[in-house]
DNA sequence: AATGAATGAGTGTTCATTCAT
DNA sequence: GATGAATGAACACTCATTCAT
């Protein structure tokens, strides 16, 4: 996984480059944007709670819109990064034999990826439907790139023989729904439930595999 | 599923009051609420779509939140109201004898109500995280008495020896996700594509059973 | 003072034809253009309480403002009718040998008269400032005609030698504010102040009396 | 009267603060409130005749009634300033011998301070009865402060045997009413009348102290 | 780099008035 | 005569953005 690693700090350690008030009113941004959402925001509001000139945003960042793709643009890339290594399969070939093997690997990555971004993800899937350049982004990288890399990699483990012949893009499906539906309940709706995390992973990759698994 | 039809009829059939310019206020307004989110639409903008006056809105729904609620609340009460049939495992008892069966009834019966709500579905799980009365509505309705429903009946599957002992919740929330997840992309994010909608539907439901069906 | 209540009927009895609905809204106007003045009270308020319909109150006063004079200018009327009526001096001369006696009759007589319209007046003092009809009324009747006359009755007075040799019109605005200011004071500062009105005004017309007579 | 004075730059000179714009803000909407009333007048008028943006005025105050209270508050307090100052009885003890002395030197600084205040003391009167926050504060510091002032001031006369044993609210009244119905005629009704002041003033003070002294 | 006063277009909402029923 | 749905101009107020300091 150190592989990821790199990727991440090629793509995106430009970060480290915000100044104190920037730091400050991506936080509040960040903050307000899940909360109230994009629109109900204002950049005074930003302002005020960053501790910061109103002017001082638009120093920074050319528009308020600009302010919410620097928040979401690297969190949607950061977190389709898994899939977008060269020879993801050869990879996975020298790391997982079992299919199972790697959706637990996944998900736990993703997990991790989750919990520390948690706010930044839900401004994201919140904001997608009403933002044209993120639908495109969406589009152009989950909705193609990355599904069709997941159903390369479905078909490769379909040619092991460890998946039932349905067609592999109804597999990806099937499977991505279940991890983001876990994934989604486990920190959007019920993020204050006592969850044995372990456990619920398990069960889930379970159910996935013998969902689509052969026997 | 007479009993479902008699109860949306009893429950909702109060719309058929809505008066010549109402009905364009409220179906412009789920276009633009659909297409660029609550915040972001303009009262004088559903005026000029809808071929009204600005003030004729506000004779009819007291605010514009008013106006989204009269739309969203509704739906989410349609949406749900197949579960809170009472004696809804009598039905069951009588109409399905295994949980495949019913999935499958119900999920045809989701994804009619959906493909003919779609828009204001769309605004209903995109408001949701803005709004603390739909929070609450949802909360109270779907995550309280919906998910206990569907947990005594996936008891009752498991009773009769459907389904693996997996804890009822777990398994709920899988089915649930799959399903939703199923529906959403069909819908949502890909309503586009060419679907074989029959052959989606009996894959998924293979898929779940499979995954938390005893062999 | 049988002839003033003629005039009164003579001048002002057609308020007899008033409709029901028509005597609810203006009972309704009068007690909200009271207490929130006449540019803060709506129309559709006014029908709320008067309990008809906002077009009720159109097809009455072609105007918000009509109805607001339709209250107003009668009540500035009916107030300075005592002094209109011709050969004054004469019914004074008849019945008030001194200025003293006559201070004390008018003072009972227009606190009668407000005492029945204190909404009303109020609305009209409230009022003036901001309408320029009403202005124009209360200069050409009050501030001329009425003054005039009272003029003309303290040089009466004077020649019978009851009041000091100051201007006549010095004495008519001291006379004036003073019985204004008890009235005032009286019946819109502290109305639900505990008053002797009978020792109140005898001390008042006494100190007026002193105040301009000769000892 | 240096002491009061003082009191006044005191309590008063925070206005030194304003801004150019806010100060034109001020001014248009004092004479503004002035002519139309505080409901009549729009902001969009205030900031049109003030020459700046509408948003400009909601930068320097919260809302248009935050506007009309930054007029209306200090007027206040300044004109009752004169009667707050502790130890008033020493100061006219030491100045004014008699009551009739006191009356003419109040009169003339009132008249000084109500010349050069004018239009917002209009406003002040015109829109006590329609604002709770401005009646309470008038009941508060007028009705209750300054009359229980006067009385006892009355009573300090009385007690030097210059005035008659009338009650002495009543004397207060007396005295109040005739030189606010002074006031008030010369600078409110007929402002633009010829008026001898000096003399206006000394033949009230003369009227009053006949009326309600001891021969 | 940072400020915050200033902007003016735009917001949701209210208004007096009209008119078909 | 009475209604109340409909109007669109006007309202108080907010907004993202600019710019002189």
């Amino acid at each position: 996984m150190t592989e990821e690693k790199n990727i991440f700090k090629q793509l995106f350690d430009q970060e480290e480059t915000l100044t104190d008030k920037q730091q400050k009113i991506v936080e509040a941004a960040i903050e307000m944007f899940a909360e109230k959402g994009y629109a109900s925001t204002s950049t005074s509001q930003i302002a005020k709670k960053a501790g910061v000139a109103e002017g001082t945003i638009f120093r920074h960042y050319k528009t308020k819109k600009d302010l919410l793709l620097s928040i979401v643009s690297p969190t949607m890339a950061k977190l389709i990064a898994p899939f977008v290594i060269r020879d993801l399969n050869k990879v996975l070939d020298a790391k997982y034999d079992r299919y199972e093997d790697f959706l637990k690997a996944m998900i736990l990555n993703r997990q991790e990826f989750l919990k520390e971004n948690m706010t930044a993800f839900k401004i994201l899937i919140q904001e997608i439907p009403f933002h044209p350049e993120l639908k495109e982004q969406f589009k152009e990288h989950i909705a193609e790139k990355v599904i069709e890399k997941f159903v390369r990699l479905v078909d490769h483990y379909k040619e092991k023989g460890q998946i039932i012949d349905l067609p592999s893009y109804t597999v990806v499906r099937f499977s991505a729904t279940s991890i983001f539906g876990l994934l989604l309940v486990r920190y959007l709706f019920l993020p204050e439930a006592d969850w044995d995390d372990e456990k619920e992973i398990d069960m889930t990759v379970q159910m996935i595999v013998n969902g689509i698994g052969k026997g």
